[in-house]
DNA sequence: AATAACAACAACCGCCGACGT
DNA sequence: CACGTCGGCGGTTGTTGTTAT
C-alpha cells in the first residue's frame, strides 16, 4: 500500500494567487514553518490549493529575501558561464545567485539571455538556408522531426555557446573540422557526414571554416576518453554526463573547477577552466556580428549530420565508438589535468 | 484608438528518484 | 519486494503587460 492521495484534484483552485491567499500562506509559514509536509500545508492554512502549488508560490514568490528582475551584468555572466558548463540545471545555477529562484533564472534565460546570445540564427536561416526548426514542412518519411531532436539540439546549443566563447579566447581553436578527425568516427557516421557535405554544393561559399588545422589544444574531444573511463567523480568532483541523439557532450565540475567537452559529428570543442568560466556575456555580445556567419555554418553542418545519423547509432554504440576508436593518450590527459 | 504582435513572468504539468507503507 | 506518493526539478503553457502598426 502507498500513501493517501495528496489532494482532491477536483476541488483545488488553480491559476493566479489572490493577495489574501498569499497573505494566509506567508503568515502561516512565517509562524509555523512548512512542517516538512507541503501536501498537508494547504489544509492547515485553510487554502483550497494543491500542496505543490503552495510550495511553488512560497519558493518563487513569497519567500523572504527574494529578488525579482533587474539582473546585473555579473549575474548575466554567471548564468551564461554555468549554463555553458552544466546546461539547464536551473536549481544549481540558482544556488550560485543569492535571492534568485530557479524559475526566475529559467524565465530570464529563455526570454532574454538566450535571445541575446543566439537570436540571430533565425535571421540567417530565413535567407534560404536550411530550416533548423521547421516542424510544419517535415514529411512522414523524413529523418527524425525537430521535436525528436530537441534533446540533441539543447546540447548543440550549449556547444555553440561554448565554441563561441572558445573562439573569442583563441580564434584558432574555435573548432576543428579537419576531415582527418573523422577517421575516429563510426565508419557509417563518417560516411554520412561526408555525404551531408557533398549535398551542399550551393553553399560552398558559406562553408568558410576558420580553422582547418590542429592548434595547441588537444586535437579533439575524442582524444580525451580516459577522463570517462576512469572514475573522475572520485578524482575531481561530481561527474555529470549526457550522451544524446547524434550528439555527445559532457561536463565534469565541482566547486572550484570545471572541464567541459563536446563532439558533434567530428566537430569538437573542449576547454578547461574554473566555474564560472572567465567569459563574459559582454565578450559575446561585442563579437556577435563577427561570429554570426561561422555559427550558422556550423549549425548547418551539425543539423544535417544529426538528421542523417539520428536513429542509426544508439547511445551504447556511440559510447563504444568513442571509447574504442579513440586512443586517449597520457599527453592528452595531462593537458586536461594542467592549467586548471 | 484599436488591435495585433511580442515580451515577460507566473503557474502548471509531467517526470523521476527517494522513500513510506 | 512491490506499489504508490512526495518532493524537487525542468519544460511548457497561460496570462498579463508593453510596444508597434
Amino acid at each position: 500500500m502507498g500513501r493517501a492521495p495528496c489532494c482532491d484534484k477536483a476541488n483545488v483552485k488553480k491559476g493566479p494567487w489572490a493577495p489574501d491567499e498569499d497573505a494566509k500562506l506567508k503568515a502561516y509559514i512565517e509562524k509555523h514553518g512548512t512542517g516538512g509536509n507541503w501536501i498537508a500545508l494547504p489544509r492547515k492554512v485553510g487554502l483550497k490549493r494543491c500542496g505543490k502549488s503552495c510550495r511553488l508560490r512560497w519558493l518563487n514568490y513569497l519567500r523572504p529575501n527574494l529578488k525579482h528582475g533587474g539582473f546585473t551584468q555579473e549575474e548575466d555572466d554567471i548564468i551564461c558561464s554555468l549554463y555553458i558548463s552544466i546546461g539547464s540545471r536551473w536549481s544549481i545555477i540558482a544556488a550560485q545567485l543569492p535571492g534568485r529562484t530557479d524559475n526566475d533564472i529559467k524565465n530570464y534565460w529563455n526570454t532574454r539571455l538566450k535571445k541575446k546570445l543566439l537570436g540571430r540564427r533565425k535571421q540567417s536561416n530565413a535567407k534560404g538556408r536550411i530550416a533548423v526548426d521547421s516542424e510544419a514542412t517535415w514529411r512522414h518519411d523524413d529523418p527524425p522531426r525537430p521535436s525528436e531532436l530537441s534533446n540533441a539540439n539543447a546540447a548543440v546549443e550549449r556547444l555553440h555557446l561554448h565554441m563561441q566563447l572558445q573562439y573569442l579566447q583563441n580564434p584558432l581553436s574555435y573548432f576543428n573540422a579537419n576531415p582527418a578527425l573523422w577517421s575516429k568516427m563510426h565508419p557509417l557516421l563518417q560516411e554520412n557526414t561526408i555525404q551531408s557535405l557533398r549535398f551542399m554544393p550551393q553553399q560552398t561559399e558559406d562553408l568558410h571554416i576558420p580553422c582547418l588545422e590542429y592548434d595547441s589544444r588537444p586535437p579533439a574531444a575524442t582524444s580525451c576518453p580516459r577522463a570517462f573511463q576512469q572514475p573522475i567523480s572520485e578524482e575531481i568532483g561530481n561527474l555529470d554526463s549526457q550522451v544524446e541523439l547524434g550528439t555527445y557532450s559532457d561536463a565534469i565540475y565541482d566547486d572550484s573547477r570545471s572541464l567541459t567537452l563536446g563532439a558533434i559529428n567530428g566537430i569538437s570543442s573542449c576547454s578547461v577552466g574554473s566555474i564560472p568560466i572567465n567569459y563574459t556575456s559582454d565578450m559575446i555580445m561585442s563579437n556577435i556580428d563577427q561570429l554570426s556567419d561561422t555559427r550558422n555554418t556550423v549549425a548547418e553542418l551539425e543539423n544535417m549530420a544529426n538528421r542523417r545519423i539520428g536513429g542509426i547509432m544508439s547511445k551504447e554504440e556511440q559510447d563504444l565508438d568513442y571509447f574504442e576508436s579513440s586512443n586517449g593518450s597520457d599527453e592528452c590527459f595531462n593537458w586536461w589535468s594542467k592549467d586548471i
